[in-house]
DNA sequence: AGCACGCCGACT
DNA sequence: GTCGGCGTGCTC
């Protein structure tokens, strides 16, 4: 075997490295089977009892004596993971302090990898028929007759025509079906990226224009697509994943909220003729499994998926879409913790990959990386000429002087009322993030909170029960206030969509009216069927989250009412302004879609903050530079580094003793120019019976904040029940 | 993560 | 005397 081959090839009974998910934070070493082993093959490898599936990572580390060393059982079929998405997943270890079988399990994360042959037997009608016909077996014939070539599993085929399987088998005995083995997962159909797209403005052409030679060139670069609601974002892109699968590179296009995926994929099918492969959490085990094989072979061209989605064993990636780039979903909050726009960026930096960044309302981060040249920017002018953005007003709430338990102000409800009369739909939108409505009680006074979580019960007024939005633990709603006694006194305060919803249906018991919140949906189909539904006008008034503000179309909604614009505005959270901007901006932005102008009210007791200002004058640039600013003096991100450290444990005082603790010596970071905070109850101060408290970390932009936070939290073992997550890039602060 | 080993309370 | 609680440690 020559030198270089022997980096890539183990030969049988050679020691190679294999990383598996356990999480044993290092590689262990094993014995190369018959036949040998590439490297990143995926093998099965004993483990104590255990059989577990890992990844053949590198050479062996040497430490235990290679007459100790187990063999591997045997080499799986999947593709091996290619050297590229190897090296991005140490790459997401080291920046964001992940073991890296955790990263391994992020990227492996489907069905069956471990298991048997990726052939399978299918059954097809045979040249005979039996000699000995019963019910039953005509009953299989017919089935597989009205199947034709397709051909189905025993099992199917058993299932389909309502007999047991030693039907099915006799049949096969006899002669009458025929097996065949194919292989278990099919390719996808394949996309045309040379049929015509929809036309395209001559603005929209020149940006797909710039977008797709950045994808001909081959090379690693990112661009922010800025274009507000209507501008034509998604068919500009859809011309840059066309020039991709043109040049038979794979493209992937993730969504935030997959829940919204209905009608994009339906115009991705309409533009490229099939759909593409699609992954996240909603999809079955099989079609998971299909997806992530098909990528892995190069016969899945473009995929559309969640943040994880990141992850797949992509054979050569041409381009990345992050659409709603500044989505906080993209960040994922347990487990680990990463940014999946932030980590897109770098995969595509080390596949040679495009980055397009699609928003109406970039975050500060893409918005301060293209203002200083790092990425490139495109703006997208609205598709009806200057004037679309809707007319903006703001609802001052302390001269309405709303009573207690009303919000929709007089001026908001008059709007509303004028829309319906036109046969137009109105949205009712409450921003909610961070905000639990409280039942109170009326005589004394008493919050009911959750048993196992700080997080304030919300009532569900249909189900009669208190829900905790945190855990998910519900209780019946008591009759009498748990603290005084009281009955009949608890009432809930502050907007809920169900109480949101209560007060529609009172100021206008003739419309229609749907609710949009994703607690409300127990599946993603649900979802989008409700969704459909609205948009094709079975309903007046849309109340609803932010689940509202991702990207639908709803052509005949001309009114945008926001309940409670200072929700966000409040407290200490870095991001409140920017949110509140991009969620009313966004939501704005949805009315008037079609013809008909559209109007935004905006409800806050707070119209001359800056961020309500920018909203209704529309100056955006000015929005971010003023932010800007402000996070620059403050050394806050993007002009400074910040991290999070959880310490959670059944009982606060540990936890807290421990965040004191790291104060101890900090010598690490005092050497890099950080400062510490805390220790203070972390955002959510308790989950599911777990107190978790938090310090965060800031550091100047171009300080080594891994490294420093490594040799500062080495010396402190973790005993009994203690944990301690490290958050870096942190994005909730409430 | 599993699954062992190992050292102290309430049972047949 | 044993069964079993889960604390600590190991897996090539």
């Amino acid at each position: 075997m020559s030198q270089p081959d022997c980096l890539e090839f183990f030969d049988e009974g050679s020691p190679c490295g294999v990383l598996t998910a356990e999480p044993l934070g290092r590689v262990l070493d094993y014995l190369a089977p018959e036949g040998g082993v590439w490297l990143g093959g995926f093998v099965e490898v004993p483990l104590g009892p255990r059989r577990v599936v890992g990844v053949v990572w590198g050479a062996a580390e040497g430490r235990v004596a290679r007459t100790k060393l187990r063999g591997v059982i045997r080499v799986l079929e999947a593709a091996p993971l290619r050297a590229e998405l190897r090296e991005f997943l140490a790459r997401v270890a080291d920046y964001t302090l992940t073991p890296l079988p955790a990263m391994l399990r992020l990227a492996t994360r489907v069905p069956d990898l471990g298991q048997g042959p990726a052939m399978r037997k299918l059954l097809y009608p045979g040249a005979q028929m039996p000699e000995r016909m019963t019910q039953a077996r005509e009953k299989v014939m017919a089935v597989c007759a009205a199947y034709g070539g397709a051909g189905l599993t025993a099992g199917e085929l058993a299932q389909g025509a309502g007999v047991s399987a030693g039907v099915v088998r006799g049949l096969v005995q006899a002669g009458a079906l025929i097996e065949r083995a194919a292989p278990r997962d099919q390719p996808y159909p394949p996309l045309d990226p040379l049929r015509a797209g929809h036309g395209l403005t001559p603005d929209q052409a020149q940006a797909a224009a710039v977008l797709s030679a950045g994808v001909q060139a081959g090379r690693y670069g990112t661009t922010l697509l800025k274009g507000v609601t209507g501008s034509g974002k998604t068919e500009v892109y859809l011309e840059a994943v066309a020039a991709c699968l043109a040049q038979g590179r794979q493209a992937l296009v993730l969504l935030p909220e997959i829940a919204l995926s209905a009608e994009f994929l339906t115009r991705v099918e309409a533009r490229f003729g099939a759909r593409p492969a699609e992954w996240h959490s909603g999809v079955t085990l099989s079609e998971r499994r299909r997806c992530w094989h098909m990528v892995a072979q190069g016969e899945a061209q473009l995929v559309v998926g969640a943040r994880s989605a990141l992850f797949l064993p992509f054979r050569d990636l041409g381009l990345i879409v992050v659409d709603e780039e500044h989505d906080s979903s993209y960040k994922q909050e347990e487990g680990v913790l990463y940014n999946a726009r932030d980590m897109a960026v770098l995969r595509a930096a080390m596949a040679g990959a495009q980055v397009v960044l699609a928003s109406a309302t970039p975050s500060l981060e893409t918005w301060a990386n293209a203002e200083a040249g790092k990425y490139a920017r495109l703006d997208l002018a609205a598709r009806f000429g200057p004037n679309t953005l809707p007319d903006m007003r703001a609802i001052d709430l302390r001269v309405e002087d709303l009573p207690t338990g009303r919000w929709v102000s007089p001026t908001l409800q008059a709007a509303v009322t004028a829309r319906l009369a036109e046969g137009e739909q109105a949205l009712l939108f409450l921003n909610r993030r961070g905000y639990a409505p409280l039942t109170v009680c009326r005589a004394c006074g008493h919050q009911i909170e959750c048993g196992t979580c700080d997080a304030r019960m919300v009532e569900h007024r249909f189900l009669k029960r208190l829900v905790c939005h945190q855990c998910g633990a519900s209780c019946a709603m008591p009759e009498v206030c748990p603290s005084c006694g009281a009955a009949d006194r608890l009432a809930p305060v502050g907007p809920g969509v169900a109480r949101l919803e209560e007060e529609a249906r009172a100021l206008w018991p003739q419309a229609r009216v749907a609710v949009l919140s994703s607690d409300l949906f127990g599946s993603a189909r649900a979802l989008k069927e409700e969704i459909g539904a609205i948009a094709s006008g079975h309903a007046d008034i849309i109340i609803g989250t932010q689940i509202v503000a991702k990207g639908h179309n709803f052509p005949a909604l001309t009114l945008v009412g926001v309940i409670d614009a200072d929700l966000g505005l409040s407290g200490s959270d870095l991001r409140a302004a920017e949110r509140v901007f991009q969620l009313v901006r966004q939501v704005s932005g949805r009315a008037g879609r079609a013809e008909k102008p559209g109007h935004a009210l905006i409800q806050t007791s707070q119209p001359d903050h800056p961020v309500i200002r920018a909203i209704l004058s529309g100056a955006e640039e000015e929005f971010w530079q003023s932010e800007a600013a402000q996070r620059q003096a403050l050394g806050m991100p993007p002009y400074g580094r910040l991290a999070g450290i959880v310490i959670s444990a059944p009982e606060l005082e540990p936890a807290f003793a421990l965040g004191q603790a790291l104060a101890q010596a900090d010598a690490p970071l005092r050497a890099i120019g950080a400062q510490v905070f805390g220790p203070a109850p972390a955002p959510i101060a308790r989950i599911r019976g777990r107190h978790r408290v938090r310090r965060l970390v800031k550091a100047p932009k171009g300080a080594p904040l891994q490294s420093a936070l490594t040799a500062w939290l080495r010396p402190h073992k973790l005993r009994g029940d203690l944990r301690l997550a490290v958050d870096i890039d942190p994005q909730s602060f409430f």
